[in-house]
DNA sequence: TGTACATCAGTGAACGCGCGTTCACTGATGTAC
DNA sequence: TGTACATCAGTGAACGCGCGTTCACTGATGTAC
């Protein structure tokens, strides 16, 4: 039952994505190695031939899912000329679809608790991960030094984690698109 | 063994103060009816003599620990005469050391992707609080309609959960004291 | 290039453990007369 | 007010279950000559 080398690569990267995804939509908790093998067509006892532990998985596919996320929101401003991709990439953020998107949605709003509980390594891959995502927003807050860029990228960035964070916990439906709406015309007024 | 009304009583609430401050810290999935009953003084298999389900005693804790958070923020607003109340309440809820009380700070920060992944009964309850909290600092901003204090409230509150969220899973403290002092400044600065 | 052997990806059963929940039991409290 | 009985808060053992992890095994792949 051996596999190739590139074939048991891409079985790993498999999982990796399968975790991604099932550890935003379940919970690191609540989400079984059983349930990420499954999701990547395999069968539990296998995974220790790719990860020494769980937590190995869950540093990897916070990774993936921080990466993706920011490779993401880079290709959202290079779409559209000039001033407007940082609005649009801040529009899809505030999105209903975003916000209901919980399997492929923001790792920091889906995680960011269960990280804060976690292990050094987690936090550093998250935080490496933030890092990232600071500088994409800050480098287009033109008219700024860079210091007083990055800052208020990390007050936009929080305002966009906490309105998708309570968007996705409240049960009305319609105060749910309220916090989304009122996040979006504020981060994206021109009074920015 | 049995105990009187008054004593059973007063153990509720015991074990519901427990689960307030275990769930905060350690996450629902995270904390245990052994570890909720065994910091209430008790063993785990009194557990069912108060309560139906962990999902009840989850309920009940979630809303005793919003109850607190909006009484303390009321406190705080109430203690300052004129408009430096807000501002007060805002400075503590993002100070480091609200960052850091993990099992005593927001419930929102906290549990929110947990509610958000948890069941109706939940929702609801987190729903009804955060309403509450954003009605205490609606009535703080004068000089807006009512429509527009409500709607800058939930922006505020916005950025006020999704800083904190990002302040405690970050692993350099300076950017976490950043991100904080960043939204502190943003919230609390005149232009508000 | 062929052959013999070593490697190892994946399977499926099993491990100890802690989970939420149930239950028989105890004995102090509450109730009925 | 006293007495007899019912109630029930709390204990501690037990339940089935799913968890993360380990392991013997299979057989195709990789390596050595």
């Amino acid at each position: 039952m051996r596999k190739s080398r590139e074939e048991a690569a891409q079985t790993r990267k498999r999982i990796v994505a399968a975790a991604s995804a099932a550890f935003r939509r379940n919970g690191i908790d609540g989400t079984g190695l059983a349930d990420l093998m499954g999701a990547a067509g395999l069968t539990h006892g296998g995974f220790y031939k790719h990860f020494a532990s769980k937590e190995q998985v869950v540093e990897e596919s916070l990774a993936l899912a921080i990466e993706t996320m920011v490779r993401g929101i880079k290709d959202t401003i290079a779409a559209a000329p000039g001033k407007t991709g940082l609005d649009d990439a801040i529009t899809d953020y505030l999105s209903p679809e975003y916000r209901d998107n919980l399997a492929g949605g923001c790792p920091f709003v889906a995680l960011g608790s269960d990280v804060a509980r976690g292990g050094e390594a987690v936090r550093e891959v998250a935080t490496s991960g933030f890092l990232g995502l600071v500088d994409t927003i800050a480098g287009q807050l033109k008219g700024l030094s860079p210091a007083d860029a990055r800052n208020q990228a990390l007050v936009m960035l929080s305002t966009m984690i906490g309105a998708v964070t309570i968007a996705r916990f409240v049960s009305d439906p319609a105060l749910s698109d309220t916090v989304l709406r009122q996040a979006r015309e504020h981060l994206t007024k021109s009074s920015r």
